[in-house]
RNA sequence: GGUCCGGUAGUUCAGCUGGUUAGAAUGCAUGCCUGUCACGCAUGAGGUCGCGAGUUCGAAUCUCGUCCGGACCGCCA
């Protein structure tokens, strides 16, 4: 027998025990006459002590043991004469009476520690040496539990999960495809899903009325500490249901986890605001709602006083911060050389500061009195002691660069504090963009989500005006879901295909056995899909989701540790057919 | 496709405007130590300064290229 007990389970109450205990050597600290080793495992470490009064021999093994090597001992839990409050199993130790080496151990290339000395790099080629660390069995856990809270909560709301293909056609529409070559069918390719989206809702089709799975998806993209190439959707869609069905149903499973995960419970329905609103408070579609700090349009009180910046510009808005006249010269500046980084894209920052003895100063002081700076101090329902910044330039560009300025700011402020969840439903986005570059419209969610009925007659005459019913859940300025109602009438479908620029000919390659489909009783029916890692990592408290995956990708989409993608064989090219260009 | 940051001992980093033998901490090894828990003390080993070229009397340091890692913009229905 290995073990009966973990490491991280004794305590007081097991005092007299004859207990077998199995796992790695943390640490020795060999005091001479007698030595303590760390044993450890996923539940916890135990110290084990060895005495050369007691057994000699046994103790002169234990001091030969060296970090990570794996052992088995069997010995009396006993009650330590000096306590360690700090840990679980403080109060207790294992005198020790055999010991059996179950294996060394190379010594590791960083330490097994929560505060370990190893950088990324190393800890990414080590993986399985870094996933040792409590820090990361934390974050597994974590994702583990919510994993089965979600089941356990659609589960209980009949749902059934079902699995879908993971080799399956490529579309042109959406992200970039991750592509299989298939040998019995030499020249032709399979794609990786970018999401189960019309398997699951062949699934309605079939009468599954309440499907989900959790489920990996592909998206061959440039990545960030946010997005891997291989992530994963909790995928849900339901039938017979509204928006405001799914809304209130997914709300739920979203208040369930935040219950059961953080303890924290929301009181009332989560905010919703319409997409355009979004933009026009917070220059974003996945505002940080967390603090105030809107965004306010003042072109027409700014515009046209002699000031040429904001004379030529399209739009002028600004953001309040409160308390924000005390920032010196120096944060300003640092400020403007924020709006005016690349990324950015901000010319430059005008600032009002509403000073506490009543007097404004600002950087337009040439071109507007005090009067109106005054004027526009109320418009904001800005008090003494705070501070107005503006930016002027093309209306979605500054917006954007607001947006952007508003978190900066409030990032600075604190004002996005770690424990604080402020969940919100983003609705009524756009069905369709308008792409310059290609000349044409794209969904931007996907081609099966439904137009609003009261919007359907645009869609001749100004689709891009065209909302859609669809939405995201956006937690503290993270996108964290997705979804929409989706069409269900073959007709509509058709036209859809047809305004994303499909030739009928094109639309019947590609998506024919989905429109044959829908031409069989489908019912209305829609759903969501959640970014699962993300939603881990928000609530691990961490941006990077790297940190929630057993085993990532780095940003340039490579597995350090088995050092892949890596070329094939010129046999197996030669089986599929393939030619690979130098 | 683009921008920025980094690469020096096993590890994390310092090393200024180029100038003696490239340092610290930690880890590791050895010795001492009977209540430690980041044990302590002493001694010691450990370096192609990512790689290549250039500038220079002289390069870890400056320039260019390249590789690797990270962050971001574009991209991600």
């Amino acid at each position: 027998m290995y073990r009966s007990h973990t490491c991280g389970e004794l305590n007081i109450s097991n005092i007299g025990s004859e207990v077998t205990l199995s796992g790695w050597v943390q640490r020795i600290r060999n005091l001479g006459g007698m030595t303590f080793v760390d044993l450890r495992d996923r539940y916890g470490i135990t110290q084990l002590v060895f005495n050369m009064d007691a057994n000699a021999d046994l103790c002169l093994r234990a001091r030969e043991l060296g970090r990570e090597y794996v052992v088995s001992v069997r010995g009396k839990v006993c009650e330590r004469s000096n306590k360690n409050p700090k840990m679980p199993t403080g109060e207790i130790e294992i005198e020790v009476e055999r010991l059996d080496l179950l294996n060394t151990s190379e010594l590791p290339p960083f330490t097994i520690e929560d505060e370990t000395d190893g950088g990324d790099e190393l800890r990414m080629k080590y993986r399985y040496l870094d996933l040792r660390r409590g820090a990361l069995q934390k974050n597994l856990y974590l994702r583990h539990r919510m994993a089965s809270e979600v089941r356990f909560y659609l589960n209980s709301m009949d749902f059934m999960e079902v699995e879908t293909p993971f080799l399956i056609k490529s579309t042109p529409e959406g992200a970039r495809d991750y592509v299989v070559p298939s040998r019995l069918n030499p020249g032709e390719f399979y794609a990786l899903p970018q999401s189960p989206q019309m398997f699951k809702q062949l699934l309605m089709i079939s009468g599954y009325d309440k499907y989900y799975q959790i489920v990996k998806c592909f998206r061959d993209e440039d990545l960030r500490a946010d997005r891997q190439p291989e992530f994963t959707q909790v995928d849900c869609e339901m039938s017979f249901v509204e928006q405001e069905d799914l809304l209130k149903t997914f709300e739920g499973l979203t208040k369930h986890l935040f219950m059961k995960l953080k303890g924290h419970e929301f009181s009332g329905p989560f905010p919703c605001t319409p997409y355009r609103q979004a933009i026009d408070s917070y220059g974003t579609d996945k505002p940080d709602i967390r603090f105030g700090m809107k965004i306010r349009e003042i072109t027409p009180a700014v515009k046209g006083e002699g000031f040429a910046i904001f004379d030529n510009a399209e739009y002028i808005g600004g953001i309040c911060v409160r308390q924000g006249a005390s920032f010196t010269r120096k944060e300003t500046d640092q400020l403007t050389s924020f709006v005016k980084k690349p990324q950015i894209g901000a010319k430059g920052l005008v600032y009002v500061k509403f000073k506490e003895d009543g007097s404004v100063s600002s950087s337009v002081d040439k071109f507007f009195g005090e009067e109106k700076l005054k004027s526009l101090m109320d418009q904001f329902n800005a008090g003494t002691g705070d501070m107005l910044l503006i930016l002027a330039g093309e209306r979605r560009k500054t917006l954007k660069a607001l947006g952007e300025l508003r978190l900066e700011v409030a990032g600075r402020l604190g004002l996005r504090k770690d424990g604080e969840f402020a969940p919100l439903w983003v609705v009524d986005f756009p069905l369709l963009e308008w792409d310059d570059e290609t000349q044409r419209y794209y969904s931007m969610h996907h081609p099966f989500t439904s137009p609003k009925d009261e919007d359907i007659p645009l869609l001749d005459t100004d689709p891009g005006n065209v909302r859609a019913n669809a939405y995201d859940l956006v937690i503290n300025g993270v996108e964290i879901g997705g979804g929409s109602v989706r069409i269900h009438n073959s007709q509509l479908q058709q036209k859809m295909f047809e305004i994303l620029g499909f030739t009928p000919r094109q639309a019947r390659e590609q998506f024919g056995f989905f429109m044959d489909a829908l031409r069989y009783g489908t019912p209305p029916h829609g759903g969501i899909a959640f970014g699962f890692d993300r939603w881990v990592a928000l609530f691990g408290g961490s941006e990077s989701i790297r940190d929630y995956i057993a085993f990532p990708k780095n940003n340039a989409g490579r597995d350090v540790m088995i050092n892949t993608p890596s070329p094939i064989s010129q046999e197996q090219l030669k089986e599929l057919k393939i030619k690979v260009e130098k």
